[in-house]
DNA sequence: TTGCGTGCAAAGGTTTTGCATGGCA
DNA sequence: TGCCATGCAAAACCTTTGCACGCAA
């Protein structure tokens, strides 16, 4: 094995204080990409792309894809948790929802065991209604 | 209102085929024209594109969108409702693996009692490792 | 005959990659 | 000094669209 060193540069950091600075919002590159030139700052189309991947992999962003042929979309998260902090995203009001909880580590090491798949779920993002909008 | 006539040619009548031919699995258009292709028939691309798009408006088919900058995934759905199982996509080949799980039904509900929360597992895709990947 | 379907090629977008240069540690 | 990161442009992909021709009804 081999520790991977992330550098801690100016591009990074922009991109990260953007996406922080709309947490609870998605944000597209072309999103990115137009702030950074609305603060004269220039930063490459496949910087942005390859941070987010980074960000994505290390679990501070999550990723959505809504449709093919449309751009992803981005969400910022925060620091990586230990375990068993889960995320949900309500398809009605778009809402994140933490969730914590015994059983998903159940379901992992099952999945694991008895149907040969390694499960992330730190990178997945279970859909659903929130308890707001289902009253609703 | 008018009446949307749909006709009837050999091409819609192979996309169907081979789609019925192939349920329960994903098949990409790249799928679709490989196998036209081995069968001699030639289709344009285009072509397939159009059709799968009218099949999944009409409902015979279905549509999933996984992951940006790789292709989308169709599966014949025909009268049936719901396909009952649920998708896991490996972060390392790309490939969709179909997972039939008693223990997410649980989760579910376990997630809506406990939780207040109503997970859509259908429309959620668990990424992880397939095993070919994790054994590579 | 009417008008939808098909093929081909071109266009339109998004994301990735090669390579030389620049910057963090 | 070692590596990783960046920028630019080009490449690679997936999907859509325009247009002339073909075919189902």
């Amino acid at each position: 094995m081999h520790e991977h060193h992330t550098y801690k540069t100016k591009q990074r950091q922009m991109v990260l204080d953007f996406l922080a600075a709309n947490r609870g919002r998605h944000v597209t590159i072309a999103d990115i990409a137009k702030h950074m030139e609305q603060m004269g700052e220039t930063i490459g189309t496949s910087t942005i792309y390859r941070q987010l991947n980074k960000l994505v992999e290390e679990g501070q962003v999550k990723r959505y894809v809504f449709s093919d042929s449309a751009a992803a979309s981005f969400e910022y998260i925060g620091e990586k948790e230990e375990t068993g902090g889960y995320h949900m995203k309500c398809k009605s009001c778009g809402g994140l929802v933490h969730l914590e909880c015994d059983l998903i580590e159940k379901l992992r090491s099952h999945v694991q065991e008895d149907h040969d798949f390694e499960l992330d779920l730190v990178q997945t993002v279970f859909y659903g209604t929130c308890s707001d909008c289902r009253r609703a």
